[in-house]
DNA sequence: CATCGTAAGCACAGATGTTTGCTTTGCAGC
DNA sequence: GCTGCAAAGCAAACATCTGTGCTTACGATG
């Protein structure tokens, strides 16, 4: 009689063990002090069964890249501000204030990491770039549709989105005061390459 | 008799083993479909034991690491132009070359992929920074020496590598014609946050 | 020419990551 | 209530990665 309880055996539901497991490579990647992250020890954290993990998301990769776009789009509430100016700012705002936590850096890493492996080309890559633009672009659409010229995408990612990547990257932390101001203004305001619509440019 | 030919037992010279293992992580990076990264298959592409890549580099990442630095070293020759502007534009001309080859872009993922694991905090990260900010360093020392009042190393983080990084991650090419003098005039042209040596700010 | 140190190669063992077959739970529809 | 489905849990096999002791080749030094 090894004794065999059948009635221990609990289990979550199919959103709780998401959530669990998302919280758990969030934790994994702020705090592990020399640690790699991989899926066994990502479900010993949530407190599921690694074979959950592993059919449900297949491999870390896709882990990696749902639980960033799930967090992010989760944490990005996207409110009108009523100016193409004021959106950026607002934005960059945010995006400066979640660089500030260290959840914040750690889902920045996570996009990183779930990109280059297994990805076969460009597809997949533009596909996830696509996701993560899709504030941006809305903010674009919403200003277009009030009738102010907003600065092309690939201009709005050289000068604002990649300086805040390639801070979370090498760990270097932005500027105390003024640094979404200083962005969107260099953005916004410069003469060249692109002329941003008329009055929203006034100090 | 299983015949064991002790003569067949030839082995490489520890530069051509070096050498040779660099050149597998670039290919790997740089070709495959789906696989990932480790060290056996790094190895044998390579053809050499596995037990002495673990041995020079003892984890991948300090693999990546070196194969990324001292490519990189060894592919930006820093030349001295005379002026400010010309070593930043031939050193971003240089960059967007590269990030047109497979092999280019293969670095500068290795960098990435070399960063975030196991290095445990800061202090890793920004001594990998400072590696890579060598040539811009000696391109604003030379500026300095000169009489020139080149922008802080963070401004040019943010408008010159800041894009450079962010396209390579997310594989967005780089506008065909005049991009590096559009970042470079950016960089140097605008008039608020820092002002660069003389009258350069007339649009 | 002999000797010695360094580093690569080999075989094997241990640890870890990944996958599979099956059982059990919770929930929805009848 | 009963039944069936989808998904989580469990255990064990399977594959792969990582590390160790030892042998062997190459080059430097005397």
């Amino acid at each position: 009689m090894t004794s065999k309880q059948p009635t221990t055996r609990i289990r979550r539901s199919p959103e709780q063990v998401r959530a669990a497991v998302h919280q758990a490579v969030i934790d994994l990647l702020c705090d592990p002090q020399g640690e790699d992250l991989n899926i066994p020890a990502i479900a010993q954290r949530a407190g599921v069964n690694h074979t959950s993990v592993y059919r449900r998301w297949g491999n870390l990769d896709a882990l990696l890249a749902d639980t960033a776009t799930t967090r992010l789009e989760r944490d990005s509430p996207l409110n009108d501000t009523g100016t193409l100016r004021g959106d950026l700012l607002a934005w960059a705002e945010a995006s400066v204030a979640s660089m500030r936590t260290p959840e914040g850096r750690a889902l920045v890493r996570a996009v990183m990491l779930s990109m280059p492996n297994s990805t076969q080309a460009k597809a997949d890559r533009a596909q996830h770039f696509q996701r993560r633009m899709h504030s941006i672009e809305q903010i674009r659409r919403r200003a277009t549709a009030r009738g102010e010229n907003p600065p092309p995408l690939e201009q709005i990612l050289d000068q604002l989105i990649a300086p805040f990547y390639i801070r979370s990257i090498f760990g270097i932390d932005p500027p105390a005061t003024g640094y979404p101001e200083l962005l969107v203004d260099r953005l916004l305001g410069n003469g060249n390459g692109h002329r941003s619509g008329g009055a929203s440019t006034a100090t």
